[in-house]
RNA sequence: GGCGGGGUGGCAGAGGGGCUAUGCGACGGGCUGCAGACCCGUUGAGCCGGGUUCGAGUCCCGGCCCCGCCUCCA
């Protein structure tokens, strides 16, 4: 097994990732709030993610995934007042849209999805743990978390207690005892319509601590890799290491993964610009493969900047490997390569190749998961092979079936083709397509160019695309 | 102001002291009935100023500029 590195934002270094259990990874990820739609940000997030654990997967870890949705908050009170619904509707709207747009990017579901209006009396535990250990306080307005009393506070973020106070527009609650402390629990608001009762009056969950329950419940109390996104190492995380360490002598996980910024156009993404980018948007327009392969097109700590354009040369560029993939399906249905098994110089080449891919990809995504790298090889390799077929060098069905294999296993760990088992249908449709070409061929040979190119133009608006090449045609389903 | 990440060819975007990144594009040519695909070639780069070195996009120092976070944020 590779040794794989990671930026670890704690260090601030790469460091070799040894997971606390010799062959499970314990992933931690903060999921969305669920206030509106999520956007093509989000989406960067999770798809990364989703990676990073088939990745793991992969390699021969045995993973365990959490991904949280914060389904109570203030902008979901906000907006379900503004609607005229409950709070607790809205989130559950909010929240089945974000499932709906998290399958629909064809991404596997972690093994918890936790939600925090379902942890409220593990959460009231814990504060109520934080209190007695008096690292929180009660005030009248619910209670706090006392910043001071937790000494590695800032190790995330890497900043100072004094830093944070210079400048810092914190904001003023009457409860506070000092400006740093945040609020664990919030006291109910007349004007608010959810609530729980708790020890210390009814009121709802502070925006941090239901990460440190729910991945203490899930994962314990120390786990391997939590990721998020880069906006949320201050305060977030920050927070939440103070909770959980104040409680456990922990450090809640031993890797924080952040995932960087997207931008629209160069561009912060932001209600008030209105360019926020839904995902549920692009996918009308993009396959998800697509999406996908943009996203891990950059290497995951890079700000991306969005642009129309992006999307349009992502999907070309994924199409070098389709394209590939798509031909070897071909050339193993069409069935005019039963006949040999021998394989040529040429072939064995190409198949060293696969080797030296496949040594190139996993160096690659050990390297602090630089898909980017990755995937330029798969592209290369994949340009090969087409190249083969076309000067048709590819003689053997075992051959084919090798490279198809291989580009389809890497490719799917990426998520960026679509399933496309070779099934009966697919070999029946094979055939006649091979028949009608065949024909098409006999037009071709005594020059009835009308009739051919109607045949072609006819299997192009049936979605099948013809390129006439040295070893005859290739055939391909496009869509 | 503090912290973090950057500045690479027309665009996107890697690697990282001497070895073609790659993709999109542009230009010329080949193949081809046409289209497409494919092939060959050309084009074109490393923010600025110093330094280290036989040699620097690549290391060091100093600038300049961009972006993010520091407030709700994936």
């Amino acid at each position: 097994m590779n040794r794989i590195y990671i930026f670890n934002t704690l260090t601030g270094r790469k460091e070799p990732f040894e997971p606390l259990e010799k062959n499970r990874v314990k992933m931690y990820v903060c999921g969305p709030t669920v206030y509106d739609d999520v956007h093509i940000g989000h989406a960067r997030t999770f798809i990364f993610f989703d990676f990073v654990r088939k990745f793991l997967e992969y390699v021969g870890y045995d993973v365990r995934y959490v991904l949280n949705i914060t389904d109570v908050d203030d902008k979901i009170i906000r907006a379900a007042r503004e609607r005229g619904i409950s709070s607790l509707d809205y989130a559950e709207e909010y929240t089945r849209r974000f499932l709906e747009d998290y399958l629909a990017l064809k991404l596997r579901p972690p093994d918890v999805f936790p939600r925090v209006t379902k942890h409220i009396e593990e959460i009231i535990d814990f504060i109520q743990k934080l209190i007695d250990k008096n690292f929180a306080y009660t005030a009248p307005d619910g209670v706090y978390y006392r910043v001071k009393a937790f000494k590695g506070y800032g190790k995330l973020s890497k900043r100072s207690l004094e830093e944070m106070l210079v400048g810092a527009r914190v904001e003023v609650s009457e409860g506070k005892k000092d400006p740093l402390d945040f609020a664990l629990w919030k006291a109910k608001k007349k004007e608010e319509d959810v609530c729980w009762s708790s020890p210390w009056g009814s009121g709802r969950p502070g925006w941090h601590i239901e990460c440190s329950v729910m991945s203490m419940k899930y994962l314990g109390e120390q786990f391997d890799i939590h990721g998020g996104g880069s906006d949320l190492i201050f305060p977030h995380h920050e927070n939440e290491i103070a909770q959980s360490e104040a409680l456990t002598g922990k450090v809640p996980a031993r890797y924080w993964i952040h995932v960087g910024m997207l931008q629209i156009s160069g561009e912060k993404m932001s209600k008030s610009l209105g360019n926020i980018i839904k995902i549920r948007d692009i996918l009308r327009r993009y396959s998800p493969e697509v999406v996908k392969f943009y996203v891990l097109n950059t290497h995951y700590r890079k700000p991306v900047d969005y642009t129309e354009e992006s999307l349009e040369e992502a999907k070309k560029t994924l199409d070098i490997v389709v394209r590939a993939y798509d031909a070897l399906g071909t050339l193993i249905s069409s069935g005019d390569y039963k006949h040999s098994f021998r394989i040529t110089d040429e072939e064995m080449n190409i198949l060293y190749s696969i080797r030296g891919t496949k040594d190139r990809v996993l160096d690659a995504l050990s390297d602090d998961f630089n898909t980017r790298e990755a995937l330029k090889e798969l592209m290369r390799l994949s340009k090969d092979v087409y190249q083969a077929i076309v000067d048709d060098k590819i003689k053997s069905l075992t051959v084919a079936f090798q490279l198809r294999e291989f580009i389809g296993d890497l490719s799917n760990l990426f998520g960026i083709l679509e399933e496309k088992p070779i099934s009966e249908e697919h070999e029946i449709l094979a055939r006649v397509i091979e028949e009608i070409l065949k024909l098409r061929e006999e037009f071709r040979k005594v020059k009835n160019w009308e009739v051919a190119d109607a045949i072609r133009a006819a299997l192009n608006r049936a979605g099948i695309h013809v390129d006439d090449t040295r070893r005859g045609p290739v055939w391909r389903i496009i869509r």
